[in-house]
RNA sequence: GCCCUCUUGGUGGAAUGGUAGACACAGCAGACUUAAAAUCUGCAGACUUCGGUCGUGCUGGUUCAAGUCCGGCAGAGGGUACCA
């Protein structure tokens, strides 16, 4: 293949979609589509082969839709801010900004290879003032609003101080009553703060000493951070928190209205991890001690409460205070005190335990070893003694008791008197011992009788059923520069004012000392560092807000001093909400106009149609953009109640990595093969061949602009689409590339011929027509591969197509292969163009009135050509085919007995007699089953 | 441990419960060529006594009919965890 000429092929299509600004997407009377891949973040390495599996995907999805008459929402900004941006500069000393803009350029000029048809004046970076003004400011918007429980939806924070000035409600566990309250004035601003979605928060942190910062729950694996894997402590510190568990129950609940892919939707539920449960107070003479439990109905059977080492009741416990230690290397499981159980009177010993969580539940559990796993073996080694409340089966028992003294119909007294003598605990949903004690005296169901003991245990006021989530307060406050600054001042007495809308945005300060602290004890964030920004005048609004005053603005009476906010947003802040700014990238007084979002949004629940990325994102940035979308939402911003409609995960893509005789491994473009074998071009050694995730670890990531330069970048794309279908992971393959090369020059030579001899009539004019009908469907659908293997097969099956038919299999290319579409169609114009006579049969509209391919409407079939009058019936003898008969579609139950009576190939098989007789028909008749 | 996804020729992969292996790569044979490359035309799941037989990880079931639906098992990949 003529590399030169592919080049200039490409060149000329993107010089003339240039010229008549094909991408441009202006509000107008088409329909609108949004496609959206993940916001990407322009690391330092750039991207590799492996990423474009999606570019593509939603790149021909978008030219498909355009054809289609759509007018396409298709744009790509960055995501800039953020942990590993800041660690790419501290490693390259070098400051965020610069490295930033450098990256964004190198990723730009990656794109451009690509030649997606983004329309670029769209594009942003989170980085940007004037983008990250309006993430400040749905931040405000946060900090000023609370979750109403009642109307179960975000409201103005002014509206919950109307109402306990009303007096009508209170506040009880951050929970909204209607209920007369009499607060004071103070303890109504307190009862407000702590209702706020965004509020500050004493909480035991993820603290990474390595990067100088805390991280959410997300963001930590295996006590490791997800970002450079190092080591993460607990540490108790003031943080800004997003309440999003008052949207637990909504996030959960919507997800089954999403078209998003089964695995995404219950990786979203299991990290919501909703569980209907009981709440049941313990009194102690400290206090009372709250437990969770699923199984309220083995209430009776407590034998010890389990609270964590982090349990507040130990700060109360005098004495115990030592207890309060987290090194795991030695034994802190301790007996702490003693309860009262509420329904027995009972004294219950409370033990300090490694395996309960003070970030899960309540801190503290009921412990019944006889029905629960971890309980048992804790009971065991702590020698505590215990009681079975529900029957094992017979099996089980037999099963889990080693004895031999005992006869098997003695088993179920022994475990109602000594369940210590089991193997372990019987854990699973039984009949009780003792029902009576819940008032129980009928039988009732296993299922009811959960339901029962909540309903017995709420009668005796010693606790409710509840709800509990898995997930967490969200931890929005990073001890790092290289983020948004927090739209929060504080005054003397340390309260906090969220800053004035017209004075957004507060621009994080240029040219200091970024670098975190590392590894000393309590640091304070870089930002302290900045001495001049730090502090500024300003003036307490109206609102409450506050209006910060430039060192130009005069002397005001009201005026006071502020410290700002000194920590900065997590990178995902910015990457919750771009998808709207796309719809209105250059609006300054609003964060999206009316118009826009009414125009752009999607008709179905989630605002953008099509949103294609990957599953690494399934509970980060997918679950934190859904909460501010639903915040926003709520506060009228937006008019669906989902953000993104459809979701597809494209497949990674792996490829071999190669490693010295060390284990280290060595850049792919130091690499040479040969015969199977690797050898490191710098030195000559053989290397070891592995596969592994493409990228930067395994050394092994391919730089698209490199593929596209070898071998253009029409021939590379419709390659990556063509090897699976997009969801599936692949590895990287380069040598079936030359299938699509030899594609492209079937096709060339084709079309090149058709010009020159203007054929009246196209050869496989049906084939067309099924073809039209088969790729519309399979783009659709995305299922690339099957839409390209059909247009081969098309390709492979005509030779003559009348100038008119060759446009329309060059418009069904064209989504996978725009530039060498477009030349072919413009070569076909030229040539028109030149000798109008030779060509009068053709329709002039195909050439006079359009400029670019693109501009035609898709091909459309002709359903008469897909009507067969024949077809291939095939007969079964015993589920084998045994002949197949060409027939007429209409033809009768008796005609095709008839045939298949004269078929020789059917009737020997059948000399024994038929006992069964079978013409299944769809329609059309599909298959004739014989049994003997 | 729990949850999810996957398993089809030498390879990548096709198959609304209805002819398994579309399409492509690699391979083989032939044509063209001094030769090679490129191109074109064929052949191609395995076994076979050439009649057929067996074939979608293994195993059982539903069905006239199962790669496809249901149960069990094994292997690979991903997610998650002292989650009460």
């Amino acid at each position: 293949m003529d590399k030169n000429k592919i080049h200039q092929i490409e060149q000329d299509a993107k010089n003339l979609w240039n010229k008549y600004d094909l991408y441009k997407s202006e509000i107008s009377e088409k329909p609108s589509y949004c496609i959206l891949d993940f916001f990407p973040y322009p690391s330092g390495i750039g991207l590799h082969v492996g990423h474009t599996l999606g570019y593509i995907a939603t790149d021909i999805f978008a030219r498909f839709r355009r054809m289609q008459g759509n007018n396409v929402l298709y744009a790509m900004g960055f995501d800039a801010f953020g942990l590993p941006a800041e660690q790419f500069a501290i490693q390259t000393n070098q400051h965020p900004e610069v490295t930033t803009d450098n990256n964004i350029r190198n990723m730009k000029s990656q794109l451009e290879a690509l030649s997606l048809s983004h329309d670029n004046d769209r594009s942003f970076s989170t980085t940007d003032p004037k983008y990250y003004k309006w993430t400040q400011w749905i931040f405000t918007k946060l900090y000023n609003s609370y979750f109403n429980n009642i109307s179960q939806k975000a409201e103005a924070i002014d509206d919950l101080r109307e109402k306990l000035n009303s007096r009508k409600f209170s506040i009880q566990d951050n929970q909204l009553i209607e209920s007369v309250n009499h607060y004071t004035e103070a303890e109504i601003t307190e009862a407000i703060n702590e209702m706020r979605l965004a509020y500050l928060d004493d909480v035991n942190v993820n603290w990474c000493p390595m990067l100088g910062t805390v991280l959410s729950n997300e963001e930590v694996k295996d006590g490791k951070s997800e970002r450079g894997n190092y080591l993460v402590e607990k540490r108790p510190m003031k943080q800004w928190m997003l309440r999003i568990t008052s949207y637990g129950d909504r996030l959960n609940d919507q997800l089954d209205k999403l078209d998003w892919p089964d695995n995404i939707i219950t990786m979203q539920k299991n990290w919501i991890g909703r569980q209907e449960g009981t709440k049941i107070i313990f009194p102690t003479e400290h206090g009372d001690i709250e437990i969770f439990t699923t199984r309220p109905e083995t209430v009776f059977g407590v034998a010890y409460i389990g609270i964590s080492h982090q349990h507040p009741i130990l700060e109360k416990t005098e004495g115990l205070e030592k207890n309060r230690v987290t090194d795991s290397d030695e034994n802190t499981e301790k007996l702490v005190g003693y309860a009262t159980h509420p329904l027995t009177n009972e004294q219950i010993p409370i033990w300090t335990t490694d395996y309960v969580l003070q970030e899960y539940g309540t801190g503290a559990v009921m412990s019944v070893p006889a029905h629960d796993q971890r309980d048992f073996e804790f009971a065991k080694k702590h020698n505590i003694q215990f009681k079975s409340v529900i029957k094992a089966t017979y099996a089980w028992l037999i099963e889990n008791y080693k004895g031999n003294d005992v006869p098997s119909s003695q088993l179920l007294d022994l475990w109602k008197t000594n369940p210590e003598k089991f193997d372990s605990a019987f854990d699973i949903k039984g009949p009780l011992f003792y029902p009576m004690q819940f008032e129980i005296t009928e039988n009732i169901s296993l299922k009811k009788q959960i339901k029962h003991a909540i309903e017995f245990i709420e009668k005796a006021k010693v606790g409710k059923q509840i709800t509990n989530y898995r997930l967490r307060d969200w931890l929005f406050s990073r001890q790092r520069y290289w983020g948004e600054p927090f739209p929060i001042v504080f005054d003397v007495q340390n309260n906090a004012y969220s800053i004035h809308e017209d004075c957004l945005p507060v621009t994080l300060p240029k040219q200091y000392d970024f670098k975190p602290v590392l590894n000393q004890e309590n640091a304070e964030p870089p930002l302290a560092k900045a001495t001049d920004w730090k502090t500024v005048r300003g003036i307490v609004m109206e609102n409450g807000s506050v209006k910060t005053l430039d060192d130009n603005d005069p002397k005001h009476p009201g005026e006071q001093i502020f410290t700002r906010e000194l920590n900065t947003m997590p990178n995902w802040a910015g990457s919750c909400w771009y998808y709207l700014r796309y719809m209105d990238p250059k609006n300054d007084n609003e964060i999206l106009s009316d118009t826009a979002m009414k125009y752009w949004s999607s008709d179905n629940v989630g605002s953008i149609d099509m949103y294609v990325g990957g599953a690494e994102h399934a509970v980060l940035h997918l679950l934190y953009a859904r909460f501010w979308h639903m915040v926003m939402f709520d506060l009228g911003y937006v008019s669906n109640p989902e953000p993104f409609n459809k979701l597809v995960n494209p497949g990674m893509m792996t490829a071999d990595a190669y490693s010295d005789s060390r284990g280290f491994y060595v850049d792919i473009e130091d690499v040479k093969l040969q015969d199977n074998s690797a050898f490191q071009i710098s030195t000559g050694e053989k290397l070891n061949i592995e596969p592994g995730k493409m990228g930067k670890r395994y050394k092994n990531g391919l730089d698209p602009r490199k593929a596209c330069d070898m071998y253009g970048i029409d021939i590379f794309r419709m390659h990556v689409m063509y090897m699976a279908p997009i969801t599936q992971s692949r590895s990287w393959d380069i040598k079936n590339i030359k299938g699509m090369e030899r594609f492209y020059r079937s096709i060339d030579a084709k079309i090149s011929s058709c010009i020159v001899e203007n054929h009246k009539s196209t050869d496989n004019i049906v084939q067309l027509h099924k073809t039209i009908k088969f790729v519309t469907d399979e783009i659709e659908n995305m299922r690339y591969n099957t839409a390209l293997a059909s247009l081969i097969k098309l390709n492979n099956s005509i030779e003559k197509y009348t100038i008119e038919d060759s446009i329309k299999f060059i418009q069904m290319l064209y989504p996978f292969a725009p530039h060498i579409s477009e030349n072919l169609y413009q070569t076909i114009k030229t040539n028109i163009q030149s000798d109008i006579e030779k060509y009068s049969n053709v329709n002039q509209d195909l050439y006079n009135t359009i400029n670019c391919l693109e501009s035609l409407a898709w091909p459309s079939y002709d359903e008469k050509m897909l009507q067969e009058n024949t077809i291939k019936l095939p007969v079964n003898v015993n589920g084998k085919v045994r002949d197949i008969l060409e027939v007429d579609i209409n033809i009768t139950d008796d005609k095709i007995k008839e045939l298949v009576s004269n078929s020789e190939k059917v009737m020997k098989y059948v000399v024994s007699g038929i006992k069964k007789y079978m013409i299944i028909r769809k329609d059309k008749p599909v298959i004739v089953s014989i049994i003997i």
